[in-house]
DNA sequence: CAATCAAGTTTGTCATGGACAAAAAAGCAG
DNA sequence: CTGCTTTTTTGTCCATGACAAACTTGATTG
């Protein structure tokens, strides 16, 4: 807490996600960030160069290219974050910012008995699914802003997500073994950790009447095709967070097409689908989670059309 | 898949858990892993070199020097942790390596379905606390064997986590309010990933009847005073997994309970603490699951002693 | 005008080899 | 044995150079 304010580059490589080879590569071609040395000659970042850094990778993740935004200032930053985040919310998301603004005092103020209350008492009064668009996914998304503004620690993240682990795990319906149920497949791709999402879907499509195997987080691509055809799934839906580059998210959804039988459907959701420009051949972006039940409805209709 | 068997050092990194410095500095000091090189000049590394370098791994995770064994052949590595392996546990910690070998064959086959039916029905068998001592754990260490000869992919232990997972978060009941129930915080102290260890006990702890609360994973000391406090807790149990170095654990035990009320007992479970040779002060170490029950009776008598 | 391709920039990762502090082992006194 | 000092081991950091892949820009064509 009350350690040194200042940090070492490997500690910035951890709180950043930026290689130390990038933060040095950084101080020589932009001059940004350039640390002071310890007495031993090695760096040692301030508190503020190391939230600028997050800011810049947070734009990044925006798009923004490193050469463009390493040299602004904070202000500048914050302003095409801002940019950004209204550009792409449209007034109704915003609805809920009140409680997630609630939830995240408690949780910053360690208020876990209030706040595992205060969400288990919202699953019940609004259904798992009502539960998730408005409570989980805006809260979910807000937790992820305040910790690339450097407002929450890593760990309160953790807590979070732990507690939201815990009530949807234990929302989870084993599904009724509805007849012609459509059997889906649920992972993310190697690089992919945030489990989160998976099990926001996996909850959601638990009420929905559907056979629902989750594989947990990173399933090589090659492993999915296996895992696909050995269990008979019908649909394949994977996970994708803000924290992974829209390229490679493409060409990792190309390659797994292009392994999966054509007959079974291959839905992408997560944040990043929105960012995406071109949607590729065969893949069925989720934009949102109410998107779920609207691919759902189609994935029946084409069904039962080519039944008949 | 079946792309070309030789692998970067990045691939390495994220395979061995070795910094790509540490690579470069064997190479240069012990001449082993010396890679052949690709048309650019990078380092190729062998499949051969991987699995050795995942042995050499394993052998330091038991307290071996790098310096001792990067020059030894894999034949006397293996033997190594085969030593050790057999000297660790004793005749009756084996009785159950047959089902476990049973469901890793089903893990590694994909035969999902099979294995999540085998595993519930065995929680309803045996109920959560033997199911937990003689499924799960035996089961976990044999994954984390399997792992560490090479035997199955990262992947397909976070498979194996994901099942346990849920199946576990869904057995956890939320505690019926017993009068005078002690109320325990869970977690992990910072570096300590591994989220099953901790899941397992709070499963064996929700059929004791008391009240439990887990943090997740890696939270700092400071904060782990802060939430006892805050939640007066009456006992705070940590978990401890193979992946950390005995040294480091002592360190951040005697840390923590320094800063504890004296009040505030402290647990430290998990596979590392058989490995420790002193018990730190005021620490109570509990070195398999059934150790809970014991240390909760002596809690109880202990807190009976005083109040009257 | 949109789309495609070639040339030019940007950017991250890898390589080499030197240095050093922290950790562990070995040696030694009590 | 236990506690202290010295030596060895070991991982991380530093500087600088290089280059391929990704991205941008601008010219060319249907």
């Amino acid at each position: 807490m009350n350690s040194a304010s200042r940090v070492s580059i490997a500690t910035v490589e951890r709180e950043t996600g930026l290689s130390k080879d990038t933060l040095r590569i950084w101080e020589r071609r932009y001059g940004f960030p350039s640390p002071s040395r310890d007495r031993n000659g090695e760096r040692a970042y301030s508190q503020a160069q190391l939230d600028k850094l997050r800011l810049i990778r947070r734009c990044m993740d925006l798009g923004l290219r490193p050469g463009k935004i390493v040299g602004a200032s904070v202000h500048e930053l914050s302003a095409s974050i801002a940019a950004h985040d209204s550009s792409g919310r449209s007034g109704a998301d915003q609805i809920d910012s009140g409680p997630s603004r609630e939830l995240i005092s408690m949780l910053k103020a360690r208020r876990l008995v209030e706040m595992r209350d205060y969400l288990a008492q919202s699953l019940m009064r609004l259904g798992v699914q009502k539960f998730l668009t408005d409570v989980v996914a805006p809260m979910s998304a807000e937790v992820g802003r305040a910790w690339m503004r450097g407002e929450i620690e890593i760990h309160e993240e953790h807590l979070y997500s732990e507690q939201i682990n815990h009530l949807l795990r234990h929302a989870i319906v084993s599904a009724a073994p509805v007849v012609n149920a459509p059997r889906i497949l649920l992972t993310t791709l190697p690089g992919e950790e945030h489990q989160l999402g998976l099990l926001m879907a996996q909850a959601y499509l638990s009420v929905e009447g559907v056979h629902c195997i989750s594989l947990g987080v990173q399933t090589p691509a090659f492993d999915i095709v296996r895992a696909a055809s050995a269990l008979s799934a019908d649909i394949v839906g994977l996970s994708f967070s803000l924290a992974r580059q829209p390229r490679a998210v493409l060409a990792q959804l190309a390659e797994l097409r292009e392994g999966l039988k054509p007959d079974i459907t291959l839905w992408a959701g997560g944040a990043i689908v929105s960012l995406l420009r071109k949607v590729p051949d065969g893949v069925r972006l989720l934009a949102s989670l109410p998107d779920i039940t609207r691919a759902l409805a189609e994935w029946r209709e084409d069904r039962h059309a080519q039944a008949a």
